[in-house]
DNA sequence: TTATTAATGGATAATTACTATCCATTGAGT
DNA sequence: ACTCAATGGATAGTAATTATCCATTAATAA
């Protein structure tokens, strides 16, 4: 179910890179969050325990990780791309208010596709749906304090 | 049914902006193409009427296109952003062969809001649906050449 | 129609996320 | 352990977008 440290190496070795710190480290943070971090976020998130890491070696890392299938880019439409380790592709849907974006698990979407796939005439291969609302959190800020 | 050239003036005025050949000249650009232009290709639709014409006019009007409603911004992945004059909030699909990004009108998706805010707890606002695969027409070229 | 004034267009500089380059260092197979 | 290509970090470069500046223009009032 959950990949663990050894798979990913296994993963890297695989498609000929090389497993290093840096690159675990990275995989392991992002596997260990739920908030869909950016490139700066996660170096940020590293530096306390890599002072070396480079904001340079995130962007390689990442770019890695989408290629060899460890982790996909999101494009939510800020100004910047987020990562998430979970690859079964699945919608997301961030909160206009405080900007938390969230995973929609066991969301079914064959039926989109069927119907998108007729609709348009393309061969469809993939999709990134995105979702925007207020969060439950911020719901109820709105309810007490406002 | 189609907004006429007349109300898009109003539309400019009733939102404080003045009225001027260049915004007028974007609209009707992005109005009378279903090719989904980025700033640069709308620039260049424009250069052969318009010799004057800025890109940093381009990047403005589309700003304020977006802002009034007369045009929403599309981020399918690529390195910049596209335009589309159609405001009923509707996917796109893009072709991975030829690029093209195609508009999937008569899409019915209260059923997947109504199950998105179900999963998420979201009070939801919006959506961006994209898809990505293979055009009708590179479909064609592929069983013929290839 | 004209005068007045604030908004605008175009030129250009600045910003910023991201990518490429360079070289000393390191991981991994021999 | 040895060898060497891959890597990390520092830094420069790229490219889309945004901000700035000022002469010009659109809109309102007279």
């Amino acid at each position: 179910m959950m990949m663990d440290m050894q798979s990913v190496a296994d993963i890297l070795r695989s498609h000929g890179f090389k497993v290093t710190p840096q690159r675990l480290a990275v995989y392991d943070a992002l596997q260990n969050t739920t908030e869909h971090p950016n490139a700066e976020m996660l170096y940020n998130m590293l530096l306390p325990s890599y002072p070396a890491m480079s904001l340079a070696t995130v962007y390689k890392t990442m770019e890695i990780f989408d290629q060899i299938g460890l982790a996909q880019v999101l494009n939510i439409g800020e100004d910047s791309y987020r990562y998430d380790a979970r690859m079964e592709n699945h919608p997301h849907v961030r909160c206009n208010t405080c900007g938390r974006v969230d995973d929609i698990m066991e969301f079914e979407d064959e039926a989109i596709m069927e119907q998108v796939a007729k609709l348009s005439d393309y061969k469809l291969t993939g999709r990134q749906l995105y979702f925007y609302g207020e969060c439950p959190k911020c719901q109820g800020k709105k309810k007490k304090y406002n």
